[in-house]
DNA sequence: TGTCAAATGATTTTCGATAATCCTTGAATT
DNA sequence: AATTCAAGGATTATCGAAAATCATTTGACA
């Protein structure tokens, strides 16, 4: 039906798709995940949109309830307590093994998405660039970081776990400028602290960025459900 | 059609049978999950086999490449490595905490389930008592263990874990009785650490009794592939 | 003999519809 | 007025078949 061939299954495009709708705060949480109105959206069946909903709830995203179908993932103060702290023992834990592993091109990729990011920050004349191209780049940024670990299990948990964060963080108010000035000092250290393989420093930088962002986000008034 | 009304989804069941043929090593490492044979041994279309082999491959028991169907996630040497260090870390975390929110309640669970285990382990004079039978309270206890700390995600990321370690377990040969012995005195060792709330003990020794069991298993030779 | 390409068969992936379950509405009864 | 119960509609869960894709084999050609 579809007339681009694409290399990837259909699940997995409506499977992305969702979660960047998650992500972004787009689904609310709590919000019912309709089979029929999801599937004519995207414009696949019942079958691939719940293979897609499936593999979101095993990452967190969506919850299932029997016979009551999906619906985003709840949040809490709890939860966000929790998954920084998982965060902050494995995304350190990461970045050590990144640190002693990394290699010249480890440390390039760390400076150029550092570079990236830091361009990004910068607010554009034209108005454009937005906090998508922000969020990516931020993303990328600390993916680059860890990339040189080379245990793959846990930096596929790292990576589950950022998205599970990057919501709370969509959802909280966006962070003033001041705000912005104090996680580009930070990003700079980090870059520099990694690239000159200052374990113990780099460590103790990246969980104080981690727990720094999660009290804004709690201090924040989030724009939905109470917390 | 089926003649139960089944309060768990039939994706649900098939998901815990395969995972369970997986777990113990019935279906080896590699093996191709076909669609149709599996479908037609479990009775269930293909549709909710699908969902149920997604969420195989999301916990890392089951792999899927495009177009290429599912297969039994494969197993090595370094995987097993990376696991064993993720666990060391992650369940020594959960224990620490347990142990430090754990109530009498939590307590009796833990020389609980140490009970069943050690009476298990005592080989039956009938010549039953199945491995599975110990599998089953051994992850029992471990899970007991853990059962106070407070972070679900971490929970189910143990949990998870404990799954893919299993499997590693169940494809070595098994121990012999002396190996079994030493096993029954770091249960002990673990029960009686953490219920007297000596964290520090407690975790050193989850910790060697879990990379000791990894020792065993990388020094046993694999009844599969070279590894 | 070796290589390439088309055709065939097997398998995955997707679809649209059916069956099962849940939730709401409204009337009847206490 | 409150509660129970049944009927209807809406939604999920499941099915079986069609469409798309991949792997293998066969045959033609260099």
């Amino acid at each position: 039906m579809s007339s681009v061939p694409a290399t990837q299954s259909r699940a997995a495009l409506v499977h992305d798709s969702i979660r960047a709708d998650i992500v972004s705060g787009a689904l609310m949480p709590g919000t019912p995940l309709r089979l029929a109105p999801l599937a004519a959206k995207h414009d696949v069946s019942m079958s691939v949109l719940r293979e897609a909903l499936t593999r979101l709830a095993e990452h967190n995203l969506a919850t299932l309830s029997p016979n009551q179908g999906f619906r985003v993932v709840e949040i809490s103060r709890s939860d966000l307590i929790e998954l920084t702290e998982l965060r902050t023992n494995l995304e350190g834990l990461a970045l050590t093994q990144s640190i002693t592993a990394g290699d010249v091109a480890w440390e390039a990729r760390v400076v150029s998405a550092h570079h990236v990011l830091a361009k990004v920050t910068i607010p554009r004349q034209d108005g454009f660039g937005s906090t998508d191209e922000w969020s990516e780049a931020h993303t990328a940024f600390h993916e680059a970081l860890v990339s040189a670990c080379e245990n793959r299990r846990l930096l596929a948990i790292t990576a589950s776990l950022r998205n599970s964060s990057e919501l709370y963080r969509q959802l909280s108010a966006l962070p003033a400028d001041e705000e912005q000035r104090d996680l580009v000092t930070e990003h700079e250290q980090l870059m520099v602290l990694a690239t000159s393989r200052r374990v113990a420093d780099a460590h103790a930088a990246l969980v104080q960025h981690i727990t720094r962002t999660t009290e804004v986000v709690l201090a924040t008034t989030l724009r939905t459900t109470p917390l």
